[in-house]
DNA sequence: AATAGATACAGACCGTAGTCTCTTCATTAT
DNA sequence: ATAATGAAGAGACTACGGTCTGTATCTATT
């Protein structure tokens, strides 16, 4: 990396550091880019030259929970419990992650992204890395024949993951006021019931 | 109503007609308000007068959903049925209307708006006539023991409404390219499976 | 070493949602 | 009948996300 990339990435690193910091303080919303750059000492040049949208600062956090997952979550599950036992397990990991670390304000602005732009959108990716955890669960936990006949392991995974866009996006919409922990304790318990086998 | 009020209405509804019109035809994202003042022979002093965002003009059809619920969907349920089978055809009815007549772009504008603005919200608002229709169907399904134990009637259409925030999410999120039928079998399906008794 | 090309960045500019002020005129009070 | 009030509306203006063009400087080529 020579000198001319290496100030890039330094001006990169500036911006982020400092807009995810205002966000965090006053809400993505209440945040412009004229400040972020004001601080920064940048300019919209500079900016757009990084990142394509004010949205997109975002999804350098974003990329990262996935990531997250990945390395904390899935080890914590033990392979000694029952597929559904693991998947309830991950799905409450998830959950704390998202209500403790990240917030509901950063949940709203990905949500509301995800529906708003014609970029391309990251939960409509279907090599982001959720799927892929979810997806090697289901399918074992149906060969297991720990799953009613009559699903594939895409349709259990799908609707898992409707479930988890509803109950996010509630507990989003809600701004934080209800309970995420008690919302997906009681969503997924239904759902996985109403999905095992027997 | 005397005169001025009269001329008030008649422009609001032209308003809302011509908006309606062109967003139906090019997607909310691409209509100014600009243009529906223009088309309109009015203006911006007009339009901000009777709604306080563009996105209101969608609330005019917003608040006709659950009038056409109560009008035209529980009409049609058999009360010799079961509660489950009542709330299965409910919400297969449902979504049927809102994806042939409602349509994704609306839907997935509805949902954008709700979680954007921080006026008062349309799903947030505990009269939404939705609510009592599942509030009563299922409190009449606790009393006939057709639900599991240790569910409240709030509890169920708590998850009932994250299952369907979830499913018509994804849905507009794919603007419309999948089946909102197929998925919502599955989700409800799974669901209410889960919740019911035995 | 000289030149051409590329790119990080600055900041003027644009499009659009939403605001503010001012005018008009029906309605109400005197 | 006349004056005061206030709502419907016109349209200039603001705020802000995003684009575009220009510039300085680093890098690659010969």
């Amino acid at each position: 990396m020579n000198v001319r990339q290496r100030q890039g990435q330094k001006t990169k690193k500036k911006i982020i550091e400092a807009a995810i910091a205002l966000f965090h303080e006053r809400g993505f919303n209440n945040v412009t880019v004229d400040e972020i750059v004001a601080v920064t000492n940048t300019s919209k040049g500079a900016f757009y030259n990084h990142f394509t949208s004010k949205h997109e600062v975002f999804a350098e956090q974003f990329k990262q929970i996935d990531q997250f997952y990945v390395e904390h979550l899935v080890p914590q599950l033990d392979a000694d419990q029952s597929v559904i036992e693991r998947l309830t397990r991950f799905l409450e990991l998830q959950m704390n992650y998202l209500q403790d670390e990240l917030g509901w304000d950063v949940t709203r602005t990905i949500y509301e992204q995800e529906l708003s732009t014609e970029r391309s959108s990251y939960f409509l990716d279907p090599d982001r890395p959720l799927y892929d955890i979810l997806f090697t669960l289901c399918q074992e936990g149906i060969d297991k024949g720990e799953f009613k006949e009559g699903y594939s392991a895409h349709d259990i995974v799908t609707v898992l993951i409707h479930g988890m866009r509803g109950v996010l996006y509630n507990w989003s919409l809600n701004r934080g006021r209800i309970s995420l922990a008690d919302e997906q304790r009681m969503m997924f318990g239904a759902l996985l019931d109403g999905l095992s086998a027997e």
